[in-house]
DNA sequence: CACAGTTTGCAACCCAGTTGCACGGAATCC
DNA sequence: GGATTCCGTGCAACTGGGTTGCAAACTGTG
């Protein structure tokens, strides 16, 4: 998918965001990744914006649903543009993710969706994150010839 | 399941870790509590042990593959017993976990087994975290009740 | 008892994430 | 158009969980 900066400034605003320069270039930067992000990683995406405003483009834009949040399983949380149906509270996007271990990147399994449980009486469920972690195919084929 | 001090001291000695007496302490907090633990709780439930005495016992117990971690939702990690067949490199009785966003308790879903899934080629799997996310049955019966 | 090795507590450190604050530019109101 | 308010931003400082360094206490072995 290609994203340019306009596709990015109306994505903001169909969300009721207003659209400044660093909110577009941190959306863009999630648009373009392939993966989610971290928030360190979009530090030095965007070496342009300091970090807490990075840090607080972010947040607003979880709370308007155009971002949402995955673990993984390392250090901390990464960010994961919202690719569902544009403003639900609840996306219906979520698919299951891989942590590679060995160079601790996420990938996003977009087409595995994650399969459902039967909670026990009494449990709501708000949302499910499920994560793989082991070694993804280039650094497992690394490992291989090594040996 | 019942836990005294000398069952977890036979524990630790059947894994080759010398017992000493904050390493019972951990142990049996971690085995008497139903839940995954996080180091601050731990230093909470013993307080009479340094937290980075707590944090070197768990990384040892880590190693010896005697406690394992999972990743609440939230904002670390939570260690959990090991219940599976003694000493195994991989843990068999992975299960769901449940994560309470009102009281920001980890519940083990024990009989809940994790689903499996089709990887894509090439990926190697090492292990998989399944959380789910929501209410308890204690705070969404209160939060039922308030409205 | 002396000695080497291990375990522990304390204090200091590290660092990602977060907040306070004051400047600067945009929107709003006479 | 110019004053005023509001919002977004960068900088610096703070926070708190996790981690490490170090020296004291403790263990056990000859």
């Amino acid at each position: 998918m290609k994203y340019d900066s306009k596709m990015c400034e109306t994505l903001l605003e169909s969300h009721g965001i207003k659209p400044t320069a660093n909110r577009i270039l941190v959306v863009k930067a999630l648009a373009e990744s392939l993966r989610p992000m971290s928030l360190s990683e979009l530090e030095c995406e965007i070496l342009s914006v300091d970090k807490s405003s990075v840090f607080r483009v972010l947040t607003l834009l979880r709370e308007y649903h155009l971002v949402h949040v995955i673990e993984d399983g390392g250090d901390g949380v990464r960010y994961e543009l919202c690719r569902s149906t544009d403003g639900h509270e609840h996306d219906d996007d979520q698919h299951v993710h891989f942590y590679c271990e060995e160079c601790h990147r996420t990938f996003c399994l977009t087409d595995i969706p994650i399969p459902t449980i039967n909670l026990p009486e009494g449990y709501v469920l708000e949302n499910i994150n499920y994560m793989a972690k082991g070694r993804c195919p280039k650094c497992a084929h690394k490992k291989e010839n090594s040996w």
